[in-house]
DNA sequence: GAAAACTGTATCCGGCGGACACTGTTTTGT
DNA sequence: ACAAAACAGTGTCCGCCGGATACAGTTTTC
């Protein structure tokens, strides 16, 4: 339901061979698994195949790599609807057409696209700690947002993970290894975190388009607020309350980050050492 | 940057006249704010504006309503992407061009779908503390993006926030007017237990699509990745950890929700103790 | 009853993603 | 050496999209 709805055709794909090397046995999909993989198999080849050249006709002009970064290009520039085949093609001195030599479709590309545009996750330093860690990584992963703002909605809705998408969650993960929590509350920790991190990205991006940078979300928020709660506080006591307490306070930097960021990390911390004393208490008696 | 690169034209919007009555001095605008609210005065008058008719031709034989509720049937049944002006014209046996009598253009529909869709804020029975309050906020914003699954793209990117948005903000927030927490201490949490209540939604939400509905979110989760992971544990051991392990936990509900969640409600109290401690030892002193 | 204001329609445009048929190029097998 | 096969890029076509514009019909106001 999320992403596209009108079924399209789903043949398309030989594409490249040489997926299937490491993609579990061939025809045997775990059933509820199959129907996703199918709609989607063109981007799983693309992002995760072995894209091994069959060296018989011509060489290629072009590569999917410089599709994806030229269309990565437009997009930073003029954001997901700037990005169009004519455009990418346009762009390099090519016909639309011939782009679908190397992709199946536009959603693969984009599917590549941010895979490409996440980059591979920071080496996080290691010793000091899950929330310095995580801190750093929450970082990184703001930044990039930061640079490519049409990820957001990008990766909004339905859609295969990539390599490098895959890598952010395994650093996150590896982050909270020493921290007691089982593997699906890691995962739900990174789950939360990661949602943070978008939610501030997407509050940041909101407001910087007509000229003026953003400075600080809430700042932003606050703008955007108060011209529409003017006249209006009867309806929206609270709000209006909370919009003007904080016009007054000092956020020279990213508050809202912080303040949910940390927020996120106590509660991880508390639970983490209430989960210990459970442990310790039950070897105990 | 956010969504719409390419310019578009301003004009368009003397539709109905009769806003101007609730916002800030006419010609008055605060300086940056301007150039948001010039890009999106359609929407904020449609969404805000009074709509008056204005008894001259013709009554109308649609409504705006009923033009908004049929794209939301549209769009709850596949998708944003099945919502076109003709589809929509074509339920109601009307030409495409109809439409634009009652909407000046198609991000602006979107804007009332969105504002439409979200419906009123649930009524949050008071005095039983904010966070049995904010969890029942919580189930109603996840009950909101479940029933409308297109919610999700629809407001990632930059948009106007509409009547009901606000609501469900003012809401939030009043459930949190005794904590102690300032005025912008208490918008960042509202948005990070939001933001939560977004990425969960999108999880679950992610799956569905084929046929077989999701069960819970990190069930739905783990599929999808075990199907990745296979023969690649050596570059995300972690993930594959935390995935195997998180197969064998009983996930009966929505476990990504509620942890995430509770933990979040975990931080927020630790921080108003600390503030609660703090504040009392000042005054102490 | 004319003029003004309004509603819904018909036609047209540029742009989009994509199918298909085609020409040209390079490799492979004989 | 040479045909066949496999490939690369092009040109043309289609249906659909959001939207501008000009128009005919209807209702109110003067």
């Amino acid at each position: 339901m999320g992403g596209d709805g009108t079924g399209k055709k789903i043949q398309k794909s030989r594409m490249s061979q040489g997926a299937e090397a490491g993609g579990g046995q061939a025809g045997q999909v775990p059933e509820v698994v199959a129907d996703v993989f199918a709609e989607q198999a063109g981007s799983i080849e693309l992002l995760w195949g072995g894209r091994g050249r069959p060296s018989r006709g011509p060489k290629p002009a072009l590569s999917l790599d410089r599709i994806t970064r030229t269309a990565i290009e437009l997009a930073d520039a003029g954001g997901l609807t700037a990005v169009s085949m004519q455009r990418i093609a346009g762009e390099l001195n090519f016909t639309k057409m011939s782009l679908y030599r190397y992709v199946p479709g536009k959603t693969e590309l984009v599917a590549l696209m941010i895979d490409t545009a996440m980059s591979e996750p920071p080496a996080l330093r290691s010793g000091s700690g899950w929330r310095p860690a995580l801190r750093e990584w929450a970082g990184g992963l703001s930044a990039v947002f930061h640079r490519h703002p049409w990820l957001l909605p990008a990766t909004a809705g339905s859609r295969v993970m990539g390599p490098n998408e895959l890598g952010w969650v395994e650093s996150a993960l590896a982050a909270l290894s020493d921290t007691g929590l089982d593997g699906a509350e890691k995962l739900d920790a990174v789950v939360v975190v990661n949602g943070h991190i978008r939610t501030i990205a997407q509050i940041a991006g909101s407001m910087g388009e007509g000229g003026t940078r953003a400075k600080s979300p809430e700042r932003a928020m606050s703008a955007a607020l108060n011209e529409l709660l003017t006249g209006r506080s009867d309806r929206y006591p609270a709000l209006t309350a909370a919009v003007t307490s904080a016009a007054a306070a000092d956020d020279s930097h990213d508050q809202a980050l912080e303040f949910g960021l940390e927020r996120i990390f106590d509660g991880l911390e508390s639970y983490m050492s209430r989960r210990a004393a459970q442990r310790s208490e039950a070897d105990a008696g």
